[in-house]
RNA sequence: GGGUCCAUCGUCCAGUGGUUAAGACGCUAGCCUUACACGCUUGAGACCGGAGUUCGAUUCUCCGUGGACCCACCA
C-alpha cells in the first residue's frame, strides 16, 4: 500500500502553490466558460456526508472541464444565517446582548465554523476559486440580496398580508417549520349540530340540519364555513346555502370541497380561522372571512362570553354549554397528531398576523416552464420540482422573526402597512437603524417604522447563480457565466433551494439559473436510515480518514450509482475503491521499473507494435469514447465503472501479463519488440491516468510525477477518441496510424486472450502454478483465426510458458495442455 | 389519499427485446508468478409473482406483492 497521507499532503500543497492551475481566468475571452453553482453549506462546523459527496463529485467535474481546456469558474459559498447559530450564541452569551452585538457574535461563530469546514473541503482536494468565495453574512452579499428583493418589489412581486403562522403560546413566538414537531395526543371528536338556514324557493320543507365533527369546539366562534364533499349525497343539496352557528348568532356558508372525507366523522366539518393547516387551505381556496380566534398569549378573542379564556378552559366551557343546550350529539375518543414546539412540547396554534410575501403561486407555470429548459440529471428528479409547483397553496412567506438574518430593506406604515422601499444606492441597509425616506406614511399619514423581521435563509441562497456570475456589477462576466453551466444539489432541497432559485432568477432575469442540474440522493447510514444525530449513524470525514485515502473516498463517490436515489453507505464499496488505488499504484511501479530496464525510447517505437499492443491501444480508444461521453453527460459512475474495469481487468490482468516476457528479455533480437511494449505500457498508463485524474487527483499527480518530472497532470489534455477505419488502425497521440500487419488486431487480440484464459483454467484444474513450464498446448482454432495463432506461436509460448504449441483447424474452439 | 423511484447470485450492485447475464464482498480450490498475498488464477451462486405485446421478455405494458422516498391529511 502506498502512503496516501503523505502523497495527499504533498499535492494539496502543490495545488495551493500553483493556484493558476485551477483559477478562473477572467482575462481569457477565448476559452468557453464553465461556471458551477454549489450548495453553500450551512455553517455548523462539520461537513456531513452529503457535502462530502457533492464536493467530491463537482470537483471531479471541474477538473475534467479544466482538462478539456475550458475556463472553469468554481466558487464556494457559505450559508451562514440560521437559527442554530442563534441558539449557540444564546447559549454561550445569554439572551441579553443587544441586536447588533448579537449579530456580531453570530458572525464570529459562523466564521469559526467556516474555517473548519473549509479545511475539510480542502482536505478532500476541492480546488474551488478562493477569489470568488462568498458568504451570506458579508455586507457585499447582503447588498445583493436586498437589491434582488427591491427589484422584485418594483415588479410587483412583494406584498404584505395577514397570514397564519405557527405560534407557541407559551413562549410567545412564531415557529419555523423545522421547530414544529409532531406529537400524538388523545382527544375527543365532538359532534355538533348546525341548523341549515333559509329555504329552497317555492318549497316548504322541514328544518334541515348538518352535524359536524370537530376536535376543536373552542374555536366555534371563529367558524367561517361548513365544508362537505361535493359528491356526498347526504349534503350536496346544501352547498351554497348557509348554516346557523350554535351558541353564536351568525350564519356561515356551506361549501363543497374534495378535501372533505365522506367517511370521516359525519362527513361534514367546520372551517375555523384557524384550527389547523386544512383550515388555512380552505380559507384561501374559498376566500372565506377571517375571524381571529386566539390572541398571542393563547386566550380566546372575538368569542363574546368566552373571551379571555385559555384554550383548554374554553374547550370545557363550550362543550358544557353545548351539552346544556342539547346541541352536542356525541363525543368520541380519538388519537390524533398535533404539532408541538420542539423545545417545550407545548401545542402550537395558528395566529394570524401581517407577513411579507413573494408571489409564487401565480407564477407556478413560469417556474415549471423554466425548469423544463434545464437538463435535470437524472431526468426523473424534475418531477419533485413539478409536484411542488403544482401544490403551492399560498405564496412564499419570506420573513422570519429572528435576528441573525439579512435585514429586510423596507419600512412600512405602522397602521396601513404601506411599504416604503429603501434607496437602492444605499445598500446594504438595516431599516431599524436608518431614517425612512418619509417620516409619515404617504398614504395615511401615520408613523413609518423599520422592519424588525429578517429574510428566510432561502432568500439569501436563492440568487447564488446570479451572484457567482458577478451580478449586478460585473456585466462582462455575467454575460459569459449566466446562466451557470451546472449546479449540484441534493434531492432534499429541490422544493426549496432549486425551487426558489428558479423562481427568483426567472422573475429577475427572465432566464433559467443554470443549464444543468445534478440531483444526488441522500447518503444513508449503514443501518439504512437517514444519517441523523438521534440515530448516531452519521459518518463524517474524520471517521474515514486516515483509514481510507481521500482518493478512495472520491472514487467511492463516483462509483456510487444512481444519482437521484438514496444510497446506503457501504464500507465494502469503499474498500473496493481503495483496492483499485493500490492496483493503480502497483501497476505504475511496474511500468516505472520496466521503463528503467529498457534503453532510452527509440524514435517511433510504435512502428514495431505487435498484435497485443495494438489490441490494448484499440481497447483504450473504445474506453476513451465511453469515458468522455459519460463525463460530458456528468455521469461519473459510467466513466469510472468503464475505466476501472478496463484498467484492472484488461490492462493489468491481460496486457501486462502478456508483455512481461518482452520487458524482461535481454535478447538483442527482442530489442525492438521490447521498446514497443514499453512504449505501449507507458502510453496506456498515461492516458488512463489522465482520465482518472479528475476523480483521483492526488494519486494521479503522484504517478504522473514518476514519469514526467515537471508539472501537473492537470496541465495535460484528456485523450481523444478517434473513429477507426479498419482493424489495422490505431491511435497514437491523437493521430490515426496504420499497422503494417494485415490483420484485425482487435479481434485477434481478443481471441488470443481467450486462448490464454483457457490455458490458465487448464493449469488451475491441474493445480499447477501459472508460471510452471508445460510440455505442450493443443488448440482447436476456428478457420478465421488459424493463421493468426500460427503467427503468434512464439509469442504464446513465452506468455504461457509452454515448450510447444500446436494449432489445428477445428469447428469447436478448444484448448488442451500436456504437463 | 396523491406522487416518484425501485425489485437481478447469501450481501452489495451493473446490464440487455435474442448475451455464456458483468463486477465487488463473502464462500470454494489452487498459486509466495522478478508491480501488487491489500495480489493472481479457478469454481459454485441470481433476473419478485401473474397476465399481456412479441417468433422470442430478465428487459416493453398492465395488475399484484414487497421496499424506499416525497407530498398531503388525521376536521
Amino acid at each position: 500500500m502506498y502512503n496516501a497521507q503523505e502523497i495527499e499532503e504533498k499535492w494539496r500543497k502543490y495545488w495551493k502553490e500553483h493556484p493558476e492551475l485551477f483559477r478562473f481566468d477572467q482575462k481569457d475571452t477565448k476559452k468557453p466558460v464553465f461556471s458551477i453553482d454549489t450548495p453553500p453549506p450551512f455553517t455548523n462546523g462539520e461537513l456531513h456526508m452529503g457535502q462530502i459527496f457533492w464536493v467530491s463529485y463537482i470537483d471531479a467535474i471541474a477538473r475534467y472541464k479544466k482538462m478539456r481546456g475550458e475556463n472553469v469558474l468554481c466558487p464556494v459559498g457559505w450559508d451562514a444565517h440560521g437559527f442554530p447559530t442563534e441558539l449557540a450564541v444564546e447559549k454561550k452569551y445569554g439572551r441579553n446582548l443587544g441586536r447588533e452585538e448579537f449579530y456580531k457574535r453570530c458572525v464570529e461563530l459562523s466564521n469559526e465554523n467556516i474555517k473548519k469546514m473549509r479545511d475539510q473541503m480542502l482536505q478532500l482536494g476541492f480546488v474551488f476559486d478562493e477569489k470568488y468565495e462568498y458568504q451570506t453574512t458579508a455586507p457585499s452579499y447582503t447588498k445583493k440580496v436586498q437589491l434582488s428583493v427591491l427589484q422584485m418589489h418594483e415588479k410587483g412581486l412583494i406584498y404584505r398580508s395577514a397570514h397564519p403562522v405557527e405560534w407557541c403560546v407559551r413562549c410567545g413566538t412564531g415557529m419555523s417549520r423545522e421547530e414544529a414537531v409532531e406529537k400524538e395526543e388523545v382527544s375527543y371528536l365532538n359532534y355538533i349540530s348546525f341548523e341549515v338556514a333559509g329555504e329552497e324557493k317555492g318549497k316548504k320543507e322541514e328544518r334541515a340540519s348538518i352535524t359536524i365533527a370537530t376536535s376543536r369546539p373552542e374555536l366555534l366562534h371563529a367558524c367561517v364555513a361548513v365544508a362537505v364533499n361535493p359528491t356526498d349525497k347526504k349534503y350536496k343539496i346544501f352547498i351554497g346555502r348557509s348554516a346557523k352557528l350554535p351558541l353564536f348568532e351568525r350564519e356561515v356558508p356551506i361549501i363543497g370541497d374534495d378535501a372533505v372525507e365522506k367517511e370521516y366523522g359525519t362527513g361534514a366539518e367546520m372551517v375555523c380561522t384557524f384550527g389547523d393547516k386544512r383550515d388555512i387551505a380552505l380559507y384561501y381556496k374559498h376566500k372565506l372571512q377571517l375571524i381571529e380566534a386566539i390572541d398571542e398569549s393563547g386566550r380566546l378573542k372575538n368569542a363574546f362570553e368566552f373571551d379571555g379564556l385559555t384554550i383548554q378552559k374554553a374547550r370545557d366551557a363550550v362543550v358544557a354549554k353545548l351539552e346544556k343546550e342539547k346541541l352536542l350529539k356525541k363525543r368520541e375518543k380519538i388519537k390524533h397528531i398535533i404539532k408541538v414546539h420542539d423545545r417545550d412540547d407545548s401545542p402550537l396554534e395558528f395566529i394570524s398576523s401581517m407577513q411579507w410575501f413573494m408571489k409564487t403561486k401565480d407564477n407556478a407555470e413560469k417556474i415549471k416552464r423554466t425548469a423544463k429548459e434545464i437538463k435535470w440529471i437524472p431526468e426523473s428528479t424534475r418531477q419533485r420540482l413539478e409536484d411542488w409547483a403544482n401544490f403551492i397553496e399560498w405564496d412564499y412567506n419570506f420573513s422570519r422573526n429572528r435576528v441573525f438574518g439579512t435585514p429586510i430593506p423596507f419600512w412600512r406604515c405602522e397602521k396601513c402597512d404601506y411599504i416604503l422601499p429603501a434607496d437602492k444606492g444605499k445598500l446594504p441597509i438595516n431599516t431599524l437603524d436608518e431614517r425612512p425616506p418619509s417620516e409619515k406614511c404617504p398614504k395615511c399619514g401615520s408613523k413609518v417604522i423599520g422592519e424588525k423581521e429578517v429574510f428566510d435563509g432561502w432568500v439569501d441562497t436563492g440568487i447564488t447563480p446570479m451572484v457567482i456570475a458577478g451580478w449586478p456589477d460585473d456585466t462582462t462576466l455575467y454575460k459569459r457565466a449566466f446562466p451557470n453551466s451546472i449546479r449540484i444539489q441534493g434531492t432534499d432541497i429541490v422544493r426549496t433551494w432549486a425551487f426558489y432559485t428558479i423562481y427568483r432568477t426567472a422573475m429577475l432575469t427572465g432566464n433559467k439559473p443554470f443549464e444543468n442540474i445534478i440531483v444526488n440522493g441522500m447518503i444513508r447510514g449503514t443501518d439504512g436510515r437517514e444519517m441523523h444525530k438521534r440515530y448516531g449513524n452519521g459518518i463524517f470525514l474524520p471517521n474515514l480518514v486516515p483509514k481510507y485515502p481521500i482518493d478512495a473516498i472520491r472514487l467511492w463517490v463516483a462509483l456510487s450509482v444512481g444519482l437521484g436515489k438514496d444510497k446506503i453507505f457501504s464500507y465494502m464499496e469503499m474498500d473496493y475503491a481503495k483496492s483499485f488505488l493500490t492496483k493503480l499504484y502497483n501497476t505504475a511501479k511496474f511500468v516505472e521499473m520496466a521503463l528503467a530496464q529498457g534503453k532510452a525510447q527509440k524514435e517511433e517505437p510504435h512502428k514495431y507494435l505487435n498484435v497485443f499492443d495494438i489490441w490494448i491501444l484499440n481497447r483504450l480508444n473504445d474506453v476513451v469514447k465511453e469515458v468522455t461521453e459519460s463525463y460530458d453527460g456528468f455521469v461519473l459512475y459510467d466513466a469510472m465503472n468503464k475505466l476501472t474495469n478496463f484498467y484492472w481487468h484488461e490492462f493489468a490482468d491481460y496486457y501486462i501479463e502478456n508483455i512481461k516476457h518482452r520487458v524482461y528479455s535481454e535478447d538483442k533480437k527482442m530489442e525492438k519488440s521490447k521498446d514497443a511494449a514499453l512504449f505501449t505500457l507507458r502510453y496506456v498508463l498515461e492516458a488512463s491516468l489522465q482520465m482518472l485524474a479528475p476523480v483521483v487527483p492526488h494519486l494521479a499527480e503522484e504517478i504522473n510525477s514518476m514519469f514526467n518530472k515537471k508539472g501537473s497532470i492537470f496541465e495535460q489534455k484528456m485523450p481523444e477518441y478517434h473513429e477507426l477505419g479498419s482493424g489495422q488502425d490505431y491511435v497514437i497521440n491523437g493521430l490515426i496510424q496504420k499497422s503494417e500487419m494485415e490483420i484485425d488486431a482487435s479481434s485477434i487480440g481478443t481471441f488470443l486472450n481467450l486462448v490464454i484464459g483457457e490455458v490458465r483454467k487448464e493449469k488451475a484444474k491441474n493445480r499447477i502454478a501459472l508460471n510452471h513450464e508445460i510440455t505442450s498446448i493443443n488448440i482447436n482454432v476456428p478457420d478465421e483465426y488459424i493463421s493468426a495463432v500460427l503467427a503468434s506461436q512464439d509469442e504464446l509460448k513465452n506468455i504461457l510458458k509452454a515448450k510447444e504449441i500446436t494449432a489445428k483447424k477445428g469447428k469447436e474452439f478448444s484448448v488442451s495442455i500436456k504437463i
